[in-house]
DNA sequence: ACTAAAATGTATGCAGTGTCAACATTGTTG
DNA sequence: CAACAATGTTGACACTGCATACATTTTAGT
């Protein structure tokens, strides 16, 4: 039997948006269907998020805490490896979670900060980046830093970006022998062995 | 006077689509109004593009060509103060066109191959960076230079997108004094030294 | 414990959407 | 000039975001 009140919808709502946003990607999800897989009437969710775009800024909070859990690593004294270990962690929530990652890094959600939750989910992850350095770095000045971390970053983030496009035109097979697709693949084939090498490059500078 | 056929239905569309794209971001692009402001009817779209998807297509294509445009330099000898000024082009379009890059670099477009023209582009555009870096290096192996270009775009593809996140949560005064915003305000009001150092670090390695 | 208010749910309806099928008009070409 | 391809229109279906009005349940203050 079911009671009137659902008692625990928003989390169940946020659970099936996720699935639905990584499966299909956000485009395709839509609020009625959510309801509907809650079996709850159209319009309930409109109790727990004033819009879509709520919604969607939900889905990207989970997916920064998911990418937290990825990334972050529990040592005070990470060695190199550790470090390019938890990089690595990075690219491949980015391709694994293709989806949902467009949602926390694109434009589909305008304004961070009309989403608090998002600002802090956002924040703790590259913090836990900046800390992954400094933590086997010699580096004091906290400017530089901090500007190191944000260049690994970028450099991460572009690398997602990057191999995204390689593994979506695998199948032409003109684009697998030339041009940049070659050495992107090049590259994605031994990713541990070109973060080491981007990656001491850029904490040495 | 109107006749029965438009003559030019497909480029307006497109012309329509990009602006709309741009100024409300993909989401909010339907059919039927890039019609309606064609003064044509409901589906007459669906002449020229089979689904919504190949009209987000056309307008990645466009910024694939607006994004070539602002990143090739016609030199054979390209200077490093060249080579940074076409890096800074490339990330101001990237933040003056956010919604299009969205389009461009997301997962809106599943998968490229079913869109040449896309393909072309795309191609083309990281064939200008790695022209533009090899101008100016003595670098003769073709697979390290390769390499560094996709260093270089990775680079400035993920500053894009962290240089974005800092304009979205401007207001936020807490965020302006705090955390990885600040250091990302630093980098952003002093983007050509940044680049300077940090590409050549890469470029040098 | 009782009751007013807040929280959470439903029913109904509007305007807008992607896409399909059937049909109309025009341009092109053998 | 007739046949055909290209391009346009009409109408319909199932779906969407969201607003408004109403129902039920939980909660908090006395």
């Amino acid at each position: 039997m079911k009671s009137y009140h659902h008692g625990n919808l928003k989390e169940e709502l946020i659970k099936y948006a996720c699935t639905i946003c990584e499966r299909d990607g956000y485009t395709k999800l839509s609020i009625r269907s959510l309801a509907k897989e809650s079996n709850v009437s159209q319009t309930a969710p409109y109790r727990h998020f004033k819009t879509k775009e709520e919604v969607y800024a939900a889905v990207a909070a989970e997916g920064f805490n998911k990418l937290y859990k990825a990334v972050f690593v529990e040592s005070d004294k990470l060695t190199l490896k550790d470090f390019i270990q938890s990089s690595k962690n990075y690219i491949d929530f980015g391709l694994q979670n293709a989806n949902t990652y467009d949602l926390m890094f694109g434009t589909a959600v305008g304004d961070f900060s009309e989403h608090p939750e998002l600002v802090d989910t956002a924040n703790k992850t590259f913090e836990s980046l900046v800390l992954n350095l400094s933590s086997f770095l010699k580096e004091k000045d906290e400017d530089i830093l901090a500007g190191k971390s944000i260049t690994v970053w970028a450099l991460l983030h572009g690398m997602v970006g990057i191999l995204r496009k390689q593994s979506m035109t695998a199948d032409d097979a003109y684009a697998k022998e030339i041009g940049p697709m070659s050495t992107t693949r090049r590259i994605n084939s031994d990713l541990p062995a070109y973060l080491e090498r981007v990656l001491t490059g850029i904490i040495e500078s």
